[in-house]
DNA sequence: CATTTGCGGATATATATTGTCCTTAATAAA
DNA sequence: TTTATTAAGGACAATATATATCCGCAAATG
């Protein structure tokens, strides 16, 4: 089990757009170039915030993506939701009804011991991403990126923000 | 993402496993027949289990599986790591280092601050599932599962168990 | 010796992920 | 108005992973 590549990038592009000044866009092809990935396999991983609601887009030249709403207020399981869908991680296809000892029209009244459990676990890893939010992304990476860096890097993409 | 099925499959084997009287071993057979699920696939799972040292077995007519270590010392996540690997739910493929913004003999002194993240919730994750032993699940079992169901299906299980 | 068992390799199939290509409609700039 | 640029999304292909089956081997049992 390993989650998609596309969640990296949309992370990483979420904190490229919480750092666009208001009102600014930018395009996908921008987006690729900075991070050096498959423009139209991108699309599909932006698509996917867009239904989310979780970024705005407008067309033509000067067009692209931005935030649709403040950084405080997306945190990191929206955006891995918005890629990976809901569903939880672990799904139970319930073989104890396979058992030939249980009466056949015997209905369980809950869900397995054992799906609960691991229910359990999804829930502690989608807590933990609820609780990071995109300006605390923007906090932590700002510290870790070389500030030279952080800075030429926002100049690029204002250049090409419409 | 999601966990391969084979998860399911070793944690139900294992509660069964946790049951059986000390020095009786139980073979794939029987366990395939008690869940409904493919022998010879199954077969791959336990031999995973029997890789992680989870389980011991042994050959012949009447040979089969039991349980290596006593259900208070094996855990969740010893079951779950053994079929899906130990390795992260998220990769990071680096894709800051295509910033061309970057010099490009640039070395990072740090993982990214989205792995990091990424990773506090797998860890939290793993945590969880390392809180709760075989145990813990056979304690729960009992009392989910009607008590003429579960002591029916340990006599089924006990009249195969080498 | 005959049977049963776990183990591992080889192979096949189904599904999911990754990636490309193309058309369409909306938008902005020339 | 014309042209260029953009997001959206459908169709498709390539690759990787999950699921499943089959076979031969060596060990254990009786
Ligand atoms: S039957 Fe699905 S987890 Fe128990
Ligand atoms: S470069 Fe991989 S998560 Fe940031």
């Amino acid at each position: 089990m390993i989650l998609k590549s596309q969640v990296e990038w949309a992370l990483h592009c979420c904190a490229i757009l919480a750092g666009l000044p208001p009102g600014r866009y930018l395009s996908t092809k921008a987006l690729a170039e900075l991070h050096g990935l498959p423009k139209e396999y991108l699309s599909k991983a932006l698509q996917s915030l867009s239904q989310a609601s979780l970024v705005e887009t407008t067309l033509g030249p000067s067009g692209g993506y931005r935030l649709a709403r403040s950084p405080s207020e997306i945190n990191f399981l929206d955006i891995v939701e918005a890629v990976e869908g809901k569903s939880r991680t672990f799904t139970c296809s319930n073989i104890r009804a396979n058992n030939p000892c249980r009466p056949k029209d015997f209905c369980d009244s809950k869900p397995c011991s054992v799906a609960r459990i691991m229910w359990q676990a999804d829930e502690a890893w989608r807590n933990t991403l609820k609780s990071v939010s995109l300006a605390d992304l923007v906090d932590t990476l700002s510290e870790d990126v070389p500030a030279d860096i952080w800075k030429n890097t926002f100049e690029w993409v204002l250049q090409r923000a419409g």
